[in-house]
DNA sequence: ATATTAAACGCAACAAAATTGCGTTATAAA
DNA sequence: TTTATAACGCAATTTTGTTGCGTTTAATAT
């Protein structure tokens, strides 16, 4: 459970409004370990949402710079929460983005440290992401 | 146009079947300076070429090593022609790939070493990615 | 050259993911 | 409390990619 204060705080800093159901699908991705897809976000939902507001909520929780999106093994949507430097214009997502092989699962790598290059054969580079494949940690341990 | 004999030795390296539509795609992708998705192959096909068949050759293409995969901007399957070190087992792609903001193409840019690390905090890293964001070339100078 | 066999084709149907339209409801601000 | 606007929820649609299956075509064996 979150607690009020923080979606108070949260809700204001992003410019987002509290409708019950974007508290609870802020609260989803707080509690969440990695990231989520419209699907995983929809069988979390005991109310059963409409799929419909999971997208325009996660478009707007998107733009609004409190979640961004992440690859996905199976070219998903798939979104995890940003951290709480970024804003609406500048992602400061410094961590690489690992896809497991097993479980399909994405995860933030936030401590692995990304080159920084400004432009590269003529290329102006805005952002650089790094995408692993692999065995997380868990399903090693299978 | 591409030369028939490259045609006979590609397909005969990667034990390709030399049909009429898939010696077309391969020319396709050949004359292509960047990367492909279905919807750019359909139209560029003047006879209109299957969309079933155009699935099935680039999952087939890229299961002989012959293309992979590229990130694409809205999640859509895209691939590049692989380089000649490739084996349908062993792909030796250790550029980046750049993505344009612009343009929404995707490119590859050879010439950029990637990081080699095998694990981190206990995942185990088989691929690693490197996708910028940006201006290209071509954008650039608009 | 011809027959054989297995891959590739092409069409229809299907499935999943994501989007659009629109009338209704709820939130934030005046 | 009123008002403007964002968000909701439902249906319908679009887009992307897949499956099934009978037919055609290419590679190989005869």
């Amino acid at each position: 459970m979150v607690d009020n204060k923080l979606i108070d705080v949260t809700f204001k800093k992003y410019g987002l409004r509290k409708t019950s159901f974007r508290k609870n699908l802020f609260e989803l991705f707080h509690n969440s370990l990695n990231s989520l897809s419209a699907k995983e976000i929809s069988l979390r939902f005991s109310t059963s949402a409409d799929k419909v507001s999971i997208y325009r909520a996660l478009d707007s929780f998107e733009k609004s710079g409190l979640i961004h999106k992440v690859p996905d093994k199976n070219n998903l949507l798939r979104y995890s929460l940003c951290k709480s430097e970024c804003t609406p214009n500048q992602h400061a997502h410094d961590h690489a983005h690992f896809l497991c092989s097993v479980c399909d699962e994405t995860f933030c790598l936030d401590d692995f440290t990304l080159p920084s290059t400004k432009s590269h054969n003529g290329f102006l580079i805005n952002d650089l992401k790094i995408i692993m494949e692999g065995t997380c940690v868990s399903c090693k341990s299978i």
